[in-house]
DNA sequence: TATTAGTTGATAATGATTCCTAATTAATAA
DNA sequence: TTATTAATTAGGAATCATTATCAACTAATA
């Protein structure tokens, strides 16, 4: 995938090591969706490279975020990180836990206008909703 | 305050003991705007109230979030807690993390949008930005 | 005032995340 | 290609916010 050797590219640019693990966790984030957890994405790299401790799953992340390669929302105690970085909502399900995105134009606006009012100086945003996906709203107890 | 007392009795009506405990802590939820950890607000109901316990905080907070008394967010690996309930933007500050309220009308107009398009049952909104409040981003190193 | 089911306080258990460090290795140049 | 070395890793221990447990207490009711 281009986009992936663009960002290993960038890194290495940067002074960081380029190591199988690392390229594992990040390959991984850029083609799903799902909003994985530290743990889930330990256990989907593990099957392809199972070497990977847990440990450089959390500093590989570290790593992500501090180059803004990957969001983080923080859901029901646990971390969810997020290779989709522009403004959006995260649906989070109560039931099943799934997180879907959704596009929403008018985030950036909200967010510039918070930032004159509020004096802040806005570095990120996050939009979540809460409640029950399609299917699990329609087995609701 | 009359709304302490409302909600006090309407806590009553279904069929809630009504516990000094219970009372001190809904009390210094509605007088503040700090967005407390339970931590914290058990260190301020501690002061008028030393027989209060921590783990009675967390149990008191979980009643009031299920009868949406207050709402919480989820910074930083804890949680906050608001008695501000209607949609709003919490404004997060990473330095010294205070955390501002802020209105903003179009919040509820989104949340409907996306519970159209998204087919979710959508039971409560968070919006946070995170960023520097103005005191911070002014000593910035 | 007695009854009793709901509530509390103290402490233990849990679990996600962070910390620590010896062993390993990616990157660089001889 | 091989040697050098500082960054990185793996694995386990530590941390800490939250939850669970349960004997003692008490708000509500009659
Ligand atoms: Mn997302
Ligand atoms: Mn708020
Ligand atoms: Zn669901
Ligand atoms: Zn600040």
């Amino acid at each position: 995938m281009q986009e992936l050797d663009d960002l290993v590219s960038s890194l290495r640019e940067d002074g960081f090591r380029i190591t199988p693990q690392r390229v594992a966790i990040l390959d991984y984030l850029l083609r799903t969706d799902d909003h994985p957890s530290a743990e889930y994405i330990h256990q989907v790299v593990k099957k392809q490279y199972p070497m990977v401790s847990l440990s450089t799953v959390y500093k590989t992340l570290d790593l992500l975020k501090e180059k803004k390669l990957v969001g983080e929302i923080e859901v029901g105690g646990q971390t969810r990180f997020d290779a989709h970085t522009d403004a959006h909502i995260n649906l989070v399900c109560m039931k099943c836990g799934k997180i879907d995105d959704l596009d929403e134009n008018s985030l950036n606006e909200i967010q510039n206008r918070a930032a004159k009012k509020s004096k802040y100086l806005i570095l990120k945003g996050n939009f979540e909703l809460f409640g029950y996906c399609n299917e699990c709203k329609s087995a609701l107890s």
